[in-house]
DNA sequence: TTGTAGGCGTTATCAG
DNA sequence: CTGATAACGCCTACAA
């Protein structure tokens, strides 16, 4: 439609100039602004975007990718990096990882020079590949509830969450405490074994050896949750109480308990992980992993390396908070300790 | 960070062929070909998108508008979207509004000439304004669940919504049917209308006439539907079913439903609108808007405007469908009468 | 304070 | 089939 030579003919002015007065630049005679201004009003010039990029090489443009698989939660973290840039004009791309084949097709074009100045990556491992790209690129990226070495990150402390929800379950008194969680894979960015870290490290320090069949590995689903139970209930000395490594895997749990006759907080208690929309309704007592808060958190620092040209890595870490509603209670001896 | 020159260095042609080799043009020597394609691969080249657009007129960009506004619902679209445009090449920008205040700003920056090839607009109505601009500058553009003059749209058919939930009320025994609905705005992009016109002629193809205080507008919230519920409670005939315009109000009233003391569906039945995630696990019975579905067809859609280069608006409608879950149910006096 | 001109990295046209 | 070369629209020295 127009260009700044449209604007100039119309201002009767130099090109030079117009831009001057688009960028705010102050040497410009307040005169000539008004009337520069007056014809941009007039044709409705707008700066092509594209041809500002190429001649500035900066785009404004931050690149997020999020896992969107259906599952709400992500979507928290996109709240947070919306909020943190709704009063900047970098303008937002978003790339979404739908299945685990989609990956290297969006690996590969994220955070291309030239495409996006800044990048921030949600609850996903980058691969090696791109970890170099970006770091000999000097794309400015920023992890979002994941962790690698070399590139900034916020994230939660999973180890603590994994101890607080241990605890919790100490408290109430159990000893039988197994654990439920997912094997590492794209979506779940090294948060397992910070987790098992927890697990472990919590029942150490209360002198409890879990036998090994209480760490299971399930898939990450409700029927896997479902899956670990029956595996758990198999064992000789049952559980009393299960950490279990998310939501989605927990809900499996609670529905296959009670199809196993266990009534739930009394018969066994469940912990889940992150405090997914629905875990509110299902009175499910979790770990809430602040996906909005760590959003917010992440776009900030992007905006801090960009702004600042630093590349050294940052990490940010997170505590996590243990909600804790209607799928834990007293162990039974414990309760009938009490009452003794 | 290489140009194309450095890459036709690299292999040893010029330019040009670069940048045939690159656009898949089928002029180009096999061997010239290869010898390019390794060049490329060796200096981890790719082509700046700025660069591109600006020479193209084309920058493979697809804008979406959406209320991001704290509210699940509309992501559902975003995942419509994602997937239709998920096989093509093209990026997604994502601008969203959050509070009324924004939108002037973020219309003023849609659909911008060489900014953008297309535009998605989620649930809201542009204003004329943004309209008129779309036009005068011939960006495609595709409104999805609202409609507006003169630009294409896929939205829900609102009256047949509302007619079917009428119905739903009608057979099971209720005479004394209320409406609660929130006040055309903003982020109610022209709904309420359909669905009042739906409701009222169901009800007078009924033969019912109800009273004018059976049309309640209420405030786009829990609260707001409570409160109107409080304010039906006042009239003399009660209502002993409730469409409700929006699952928020609804759930509001199911709430304050039970702090007056009444059964929900026993003494009262509601039927709510949009069927956004929360509305299963409340049992709500409600009017499902597919706006997964919806995001799908308006992406399509305006995948088929921008290949085609068409510019006349099309409209499509979508039938809504009512998921009866546990908060309606037979009328007293209609049950009693079948008991008898 | 202002105008002019060169160049950002591509693509497309046009000779060869 | 291939190589120069002229735009694309903007910014920014530099000169005036």
């Amino acid at each position: 439609v127009s260009t700044i030579y449209d604007v100039a003919r119309e201002a009767g002015v130099g090109v030079g100039t117009v831009s001057r007065v688009l960028s705010g630049s102050p040497n410009v005679a307040p005169g000539t602004r008004l009337r520069v201004q007056a014809a941009v009003e007039r044709l409705g010039f707008r700066p092509t975007p594209a041809a500002r990029a190429l001649r500035r090489k900066r785009t404004d443009i931050i690149e997020i990718v999020v896992p969107l698989v259906t599952r709400h939660f992500y979507v928290e973290a996109l709240r947070g990096i919306e909020t943190a840039l709704a009063n900047t004009n970098f303008t937002l791309v978003i790339r979404t990882i739908e299945r685990e084949s989609d990956r290297d097709r969006v690996f590969d074009r994220v955070g291309v020079r030239g495409a996006a100045d800044g990048v921030l990556i949600v609850s996903l491992l980058p691969t090696p590949e791109l970890t170099k790209r970006l770091q000999a690129d000097q794309i400015c990226a920023v992890l979002i509830d994941a962790e690698a070495n070399g590139l900034s990150s916020v994230a939660v402390d999973h180890a603590t969450a994994g101890r607080r929800a241990i605890q919790h379950l100490l408290d109430l008194g159990h000893r039988q405490i197994a654990l439920i969680d997912s094997p590492e894979d794209l979506f779940s960015a090294a948060s397992r074994a910070g987790r098992l870290d927890g697990f472990r490290e919590a029942l150490a320090a209360a002198d409890i050896r879990p036998p090994a069949a209480y760490e299971q590995v399930a898939e990450f689903s409700p029927e896997g949750g479902a899956a670990a139970l029956a595996a758990l209930l198999e064992i000789e000395e049952q559980p009393t109480a299960i950490f279990v490594g998310s939501d989605a895997q927990a809900l499996g749990v609670l529905e296959a308990a009670r199809a196993h006759g266990r009534e739930v907080p009394e018969d066994l208690s469940v912990v889940g992980y992150n405090d997914i929309e629905v875990a509110r309704y299902a009175g499910l007592t979790t770990i809430h992993t602040p996906m909005r808060e760590m959003g917010r958190r992440g776009a900030a620092m992007l905006l801090d390396l960009l702004a600042e040209g630093d590349a050294t890595a940052r990490r940010e870490r997170i505590e996590p908070e243990l909600v804790i509603r209607r799928t834990t209670g007293p162990a039974k001896q414990f309760a009938e300790a009490l009452e003794a």
